[in-house]
DNA sequence: TTGTAAGCGTTATCAG
DNA sequence: CTGATAACGCTTACAA
């Protein structure tokens, strides 16, 4: 096998103790010493065995991360921020993904026994109880974006409800009445809260929403599509179609294109999430802000907060609700359409690139 | 600490050796006995650590995958497909990402010793020597899109010179000869691949590559819409631009609308990698198909082969190139602008969902 | 069919 | 300052 602490023992002439501590700084050993261990450990290319390690510190410096899907840019996002985060903390990450059920899930979470000590695990699709039934008890567990579980966890949430409303507020303050809603699939938690403020928005107008209006769009582009031509086809068209995320806007944008309505003049379409690309779409897409990177840092550094306490969360659940920002650009008709000398976008600047 | 295989032994009244047999059904146990077992490793919700069973069987049954950054539909792509093929196998996948230099690589290499089988490395900004100085001796290794390495390691890449090739014929078919190129980093070697393959191109056709004509734009979209205004300030602009990656493209397009030229009647542009959201963009880009997801897939079930056969890799270096193939729609001014009633983009439908 | 015990590669405790 | 040695939790001969 591979060269292991003993070998670079036996060749500097010391005990195996002797080698962790200078590897570890964790005893004064003789400077003499010291430089010769370290020396052979690096003409032997030695490193240490990270599963040895885990055993032994009882730690294994790493996180588990258990995402529904990673398709499109809003998982890439996330996990980005979360691996900036936990790599500053000198973190692994363990990622799974494509985990739509609970059983899925509670595969995953044995999986990662053992080899993380805590987990950030996402399922808008799944149940309170449900998911309440998988998560492992003794480890800390953020959940991201899902619904309030009862159980000893840190839950991190987009104001998903907050969100919606206030774009569906400002496509009313726009003279919208008959506004298109894109849903996202029927039982995911976070497609239900967005619904919800889009409806509370409507009501508080005094509009009355009209069930024809509501498609539904599973969150992709190809569904964003499909639901953007049934409401064409109503014989009382909207005058504005909002997607519940921006998939889904994208692909109601390139259905209008390819029905000859224009965009915003004929039809806004606002989205949410705020993907990178967003500005970069013709028009650039009105959409809400839900800074998914800093979503990702934020739950890692909880969950890094957490395993440093070395103790179960203060309180026994915790919910963090981070604000959604409208980001007014073009496709809604509100446009300053000046062209900019300046880089107009400020997503992804080249120090976020790092 | 959690529950161990101990824990279940004691309260099934048998010996440790027992419980591991019946939970892996590595040898026969009577039925009672197993039942027992297994109702009582249920009861305490046990699961075995991973990290003690990867040092006892000195096999993780985990995949490394080092990447330079996760910013961008590319990688969540490749991740995707990389995630697909290690879960069909029963196969963890540890990520690190942000690794530009050879430096942070061997730390994230280190960093995963021991808790990996095989490592996917991609490392597009790093040089052959430096990149083989830093990669694992002992543990399967297959290389990304990198430049070929004097190592025991397998390589898959995409044809980047040929598919650069393949557009840039395409440009300069439909009749374009001042064509703007915008390249990527400097070092990277997926940059100057494709920079080479467009050059290749326009020497074959007889048109001398002009240098005013060759900008440079990091990859990203903010420096794709650099080098577009760098492009139409020269004094005699191009009529196309290759952005030599799809998220520069983006950038070019931005700018260009900006500037009120218009696509592709005034300008013909053209990406590279045909990310998902190309089709949605406006107009839809024609772009180089790299089969992105595929990669990671082919990358993955070329390590977990390497992993079965328990052996190093039957030649000293194998290297795989996976052909880019023209993805025409409608950015260059070659369009079947006919409006479908079936959705039109190959990209992502819902059996590649799962 | 079952139990005992020797690893797996580190770390950490306890003597020297 | 250094060396034995006992964990860590699991698998796997080897015996019984």
């Amino acid at each position: 096998m591979s060269v292991t602490i003993r070998d670079v023992a036996r060749l500097a002439g010391v005990s195996v103790a002797t080698v962790s501590r200078v590897l570890n700084a964790s005893a004064p050993v003789r400077e003499a010493t010291r430089l010769r261990v370290l020396e052979v450990a690096r003409q032997l290319r030695f490193s240490p065995n990270s599963a040895a390690r885990t055993l032994s510190r009882q730690r294994a410096a790493a996180l588990g991360v258990i995402l529904p899907d990673l398709y499109g840019e809003f998982f890439s996002e996330l996990l980005r921020g979360i691996d900036q985060e936990a790599q500053r903390a000198g973190h692994s990450l363990l990622v799974s993904s494509s985990h739509h059920d609970s059983r899925g899930i509670g595969a995953a979470v044995r999986a990662m026994r053992g080899r993380v000590d805590g987990l950030m695990v996402m399922a808008p699709d799944v149940s309170a109880p449900q998911l309440a039934d998988v998560l492992p008890a003794g480890i800390p567990t953020v959940l991201l974006n899902g619904p309030a579980v009862e159980a000893d966890v840190y839950e991190i949430a987009v104001d998903n409800f907050g969100g919606a409303r206030a774009m569906t507020r400002h496509l009313i303050g726009l003279g919208h009445v008959r506004i298109g809603f894109i849903a996202g699939a029927e039982r995911n938690h976070e497609a239900c809260e967005r619904a919800r403020g889009h409806e509370a928005a409507l009501r508080e107008a005094g509009v009355h929403p009209d069930p024809s209006l509501h498609a539904r769009g599973e969150f992709t582009e190809k569904g964003g599509w499909r639901a953007t031509r049934e409401l064409l086809a109503l014989p009382q068209p909207p005058t504005a179609i909002f997607a519940s995320n921006d998939a889904m806007a994208v692909g109601a944008m390139s259905a209008l294109r390819e029905a000859g309505v224009h965009v915003p003049s004929e039809m806004a379409v606002a989205g949410f999430d705020d993907i990178p690309v967003a500005p970069f779409l013709d028009p650039p897409l009105t959409s809400v802000r839900v800074g998914i990177a800093a979503l990702g840092e934020r739950a890692a550094a909880l969950l890094l907060a957490a395993l440093a306490e070395r103790s179960p969360p203060d309180a026994p659940s915790r919910r963090d609700v981070l604000p959604a920002e409208l980001v007014i650009r073009s496709s809604c008709g509100v446009q300053n359409a000046m062209p900019t000398s300046e880089f107009p976008f400020s997503h992804h600047t080249e120090d976020t690139l790092q």
